[in-house]
DNA sequence: GTAGGGTTAG
């Protein structure tokens, strides 16, 4: 991080008494700095308390500078980035002051910055992470959804023995649920011995949210023959897998059993109750409870709006949304333009975005636009698709899938495929749902061959073919909370790549590598192998190709470092130790091999003079005296790619043959 | 001196 000098020195002082009595006093004593820092009410005060503390060298007693930090850190009047600058001019930070910069990262909308300052911490300073670090981090981990970053720390906290501590475990269990990983969330929840409420409720959250009530239901049932005693955060979550399970009996039972134990309510579990009344089709109770209820928010008005606009009583909804509070409101607008939308009603969908374009309270979000393109789809008002996207484009909102998606479809069903084409190169995240959008597009204008050519070249796991698959079983039969449900479970598990694992058989015995591993006995050995060969590489010119990374990884050398991680690179590494020379390198990846190793394995072949034999997902490699039997296809299938941004037919082209070598 | 779990609209 960049050091800050002492431009604040000459700041003009406030006439807040507190600092004030600072300014005259320079010998202030660094016992009365915790009171001025705690009445500081601004950033232009903790500024001026900062400049007063660095003008009379304060600053460099560590707990006030540690206390100026937290302040700065922690409070919503501050920005993060003047927090950064403080952090920075702090001699030597403490443990604490680490966590709480990693913390408030965790929280921010850049949470990938609490995992590099994480790592900053491992690096540069003489710090190592306490039982406090690991639960920031890995909510940090949890907000960016990384699922590889989260395994690392989860590695981490082992190997620190750390394993056990009750937080961080639960922490984890988030992390894992909020990923899609349920799994990992249970194996994590099962071993903790003295399960706390939050690990209860973290466990029965997961499965709510993962699409698993039946799990959820049964979990609450354990946990209370285990004498655990629910809390409403508990019944928020048993409420919820009540209303995706439709099960109004159960859904009533909670309600009861809240008020039988003297759960107290809230407005967030009240909404938890109306949510589970409307989903489960009973508007009557749903209606009696949001009458009752004293207080409340856009959560409640957009359930119940959507509950009449859902059974089809447009009426019911609109007198609802015509008496809402008009704040803020763009949720309930929302909700009215994707229920008439979803029912077959894109005209009334549209009229009532026109009705809000008129109204100067509420301002269309992505999930306005992506609901009245898809009416716009339905109808093929290419003039009012075509506006929205010209809208969305001089707002600089950025595409999501969501949008991507609705776009795409918008430009298909109105007839303008280049479009539609041209929407999706645009955007860097292609989820299945933009694929398959796009598939159907090309399919609806007669490019039947192309469609399927189209992805089967460009995805990479198997399983995304039946997510495809899944998916428009689902959305032909309008079930659209299971396409729901199917995306936050591709969140991780289907649309991140499954980890790279490649193994090697040695004497036949069969040795696995993930991307990054260091389980391996030789592991020291495999890794200065590694090293070695790299500089012998860069000896004959070899430049990593850092095409084939993460996004996150930014630094340099990270980045190379992150490529000679590539699990067929440690498998290689290990075969060059422990094959005789005469012996062929056999490899087995389960996913296609990267462009990076696979131009590294040509050299090796060629420098080590030993034959590379290498199964990826979709065909043979055998490299030997510098070349590959593939003939390069990895540069092609580039080059194609590259090509196919000016032209988006001529990848289509492309012979799924010569991709599978049939 | 620091920590973990919850509701709506796509």
């Amino acid at each position: 991080m960049a050091t800050l000098g002492n431009p604040l020195a000459s700041a003009p002082i406030t006439s807040n008494p507190a600092i004030l009595t600072a300014n005259n006093d320079q010998k202030t004593n660094p016992s009365t700095v915790p009171v001025l820092i705690d009445k500081c009410a601004s950033k232009k005060h903790l500024k001026q308390l900062h400049a007063h503390m660095l003008r009379t060298g304060l600053f460099f007693d560590p707990p006030s500078a540690t206390k100026l930090f937290t302040a700065c850190a922690l409070s919503s009047a501050s920005s993060l980035d003047y927090a950064c600058k403080v952090f920075d001019q702090i001699p030597k930070p403490n443990l604490y002051s680490w966590n709480t910069l990693i913390r408030a990262f965790a929280s921010s909308p850049k949470p990938i910055q609490g995992i590099l300052v994480f790592i900053q911490m491992l690096h540069e300073s003489q710090r190592f992470p306490n039982s406090y670090t690991f639960p920031f981090v890995i909510k940090a981990a949890t907000e960016v959804s990384s699922l590889l970053v989260g395994q690392a720390i989860h590695g981490m906290v082992m190997k620190a023995s750390f394993g056990s501590d009750l937080f961080i475990s639960n922490s984890l269990i988030h992390f894992y649920s909020s990923s899609g990983d349920l799994d990992s969330a249970y194996l994590v929840f099962s071993k903790i011995v003295e399960k706390d409420i939050v690990s209860w409720n973290s466990m029965i959250s997961g499965f709510v949210q993962g699409g698993f009530p039946e799990e959820a239901l049964q979990l609450f049932q354990r946990m209370k023959m285990e004498n655990a005693r629910p809390n409403r955060v508990t019944m928020v979550g048993v409420l919820s897998a009540c209303a995706k399970k439709i099960d109004l009996e159960f859904g009533r039972w909670a309600c009861d059993y809240i008020e039988r134990n003297g759960i107290d309510i809230n407005l967030i579990l009240s909404n938890a109750m109306l949510d589970m009344y409307v989903k489960c089709g009973s508007l009557e109770d749903g209606r009696r409870l949001f009458d009752k209820m004293e207080v409340k928010d856009i959560v409640s008005w957009t359930t119940m709006i959507d509950g009449y606009a859902k059974v089809g009583d447009y009426d019911a909804a609109r007198r609802v949304f015509d008496v809402m509070p008009r704040e803020d409101i763009i949720t309930a607008w929302n909700a009215l333009i994707s229920s008439y939308q979803q029912n077959g009603k894109p005209k009334e969908a549209l009229a009532i975005f026109r009705e809000l374009q008129l109204n100067k309270n509420s301002k269309p979000n992505e999930v306005t636009l992506a609901s009245t393109l898809a009416a716009c789809a339905q109808l093929g008002a290419i003039d009012l698709g075509g506006w929205i996207h010209m809208y969305i484009k001089k707002q600089g909102i950025k595409l999501n899938v969501h949008l991507t998606t609705s776009l795409i479809d918008m430009y298909s069903k109105c007839g303008h495929l280049e479009k539609a084409l041209e929407v999706f190169y645009s955007v860097e995240r292609r989820d299945v749902f933009v694929w398959s959008a796009t598939i159907a597009g090309l399919a609806m204008h007669g490019h039947g061959r192309a469609a399927i050519d189209f992805r089967l070249l460009e995805t990479d796991s198997n399983n995304h073919g039946a997510y495809v698959l899944l998916s428009n079983i689902y959305a032909k039969a309008g079930k659209w909370d299971c396409v729901s449900r199917l995306r936050q479970h591709m969140k991780v598990s289907g649309l991140e790549k499954e980890p790279g694992c490649s193994s090697i058989e040695v004497n036949g015995i069969i040795h696995e590598f993930l991307v990054g591993d260091n389980s391996h006995p030789l592991s020291t050995e495999i890794y200065s192998k590694l090293d070695e060969i790299v500089a012998r590489l860069k000896s004959t010119g070899y430049v990593s190709d850092e095409s084939h990374l993460l996004q996150f990884v930014e630094e340099e050398y990270m980045k190379e470092h992150a490529l000679n991680l590539h699990s067929e690179k440690l498998a290689i590494a290990y075969g060059l130790i422990r094959m005789e020379p005469s012996q062929p390198i056999r490899i087995v990846k389960n996913l296609r091999v990267c462009g990076d190793c696979h131009s590294v394995a040509k050299l090796i072949s060629k420098l080590y003079n030993r034959d590379i034999l290498l199964r990826d997902r979709y065909r043979f490699h055998h490299f030997s005296g510098g070349n590959c039997s593939c003939m390069d296809y990895w540069a092609s299938s580039l080059i194609k790619k590259e090509a196919s941004h000016l032209d988006g037919i001529s990848l289509l082209n492309c012979d799924a043959k010569q991709m599978y070598g049939m």
